[in-house]
DNA sequence: TATTGTTATACTCTATAACTATA
DNA sequence: TATAGTTATAGAGTATAACAATA
């Protein structure tokens, strides 16, 4: 019997998952930065394109992120001049975030840094492969229900 | 013609990587809390676990991180008396790090906190897709040779 | 009372850069 | 000069909790 049987790191996908998605973001970040914006703010950004304007609460939702933390990021954009605040005018509490001109016309810049960071790390993956990681990355999201993990 | 032409951000594989990456490691962090360690640290453990004592310099190439990072990860790890720093004593630039007696006692309960932490996310998968995921994960790593991230 | 947002506070993570002590 | 480490500084990313306004 070995002193100490702890399983090995690297029989953790968690693992592998951290440590690739770490490079993978800061890679982008980088590729980002030019353009003066950071990752999590485009996604936010990326977010708001589909839509015409969006609460805060419903982006918190989506990008699985408290509230405050929305405002942190919304308040970074709005100072960038990417993003507008404005009043809900159903709602005398709520609030709707939208993008600027300026903001619409960034985000097919950044789409296509995303796709040029996609093609650094993934493309050299077999199709097959680079299918089945995508197909199963999304059922982990959807069998495990990710999108509540703040408790808020 | 459409407006606008921005691919779908959730063709992004990286988009997906990041999103459950983010969810796996802070669950991670909430089950090891109690214990008084971040996952951050858990990774720097385990790594000193196979080793006798290791340069930081090592753990920074390892880790992918900068010496100035893992310098302050150390820092916290000896102030939890969970390793210890000392000289090299074949130069007298060198320093190793080693896990202390607690700290190597603690290394199996969070290895299992870390074997429960992949099985709530990853057991729900067909062993096939799981065998699949990590080593596309793995295969990533070895390819893109992602290990000097840090420009440093 | 419950909900929407914001703000205040606090940490971790990580980088860059400057600095110290050897080699 | 080059290398190993540390320290100082800074900012992103988040969370929790307290608070204000409205429902």
């Amino acid at each position: 019997m070995p002193t100490h049987t702890a399983s090995d790191l690297t029989d953790h996908i968690g693992y592998w998952l951290r440590y690739v998605s770490n490079h993978v973001s800061q890679a982008f970040a980088r590729k980002v930065e030019a353009h003066g914006v950071t990752v999590a703010e485009w996604v936010l950004m990326r977010q708001l394109l589909d839509e015409k304007a969006l609460a805060p609460s419903r982006l918190a939702e989506r990008m699985g992120m408290t509230r405050g933390a929305i405002s942190k990021l919304a308040e970074r954009l709005i100072a960038k001049s990417m993003v507008v605040r404005a009043a809900d005018p159903h709602d005398g509490r709520g609030q709707t975030l939208a993008l600027t001109s300026v903001g619409r016309a960034l985000v097919p810049e950044l789409a296509a840094l995303a796709d040029a960071n996609d093609a650094e790390f993934f493309s050299h993956l077999a199709a097959k492969d680079r299918a089945a990681l995508q197909r199963i990355l999304r059922e982990i999201v959807e069998k495990r229900g990710l999108s509540s993990l703040p408790i808020d």
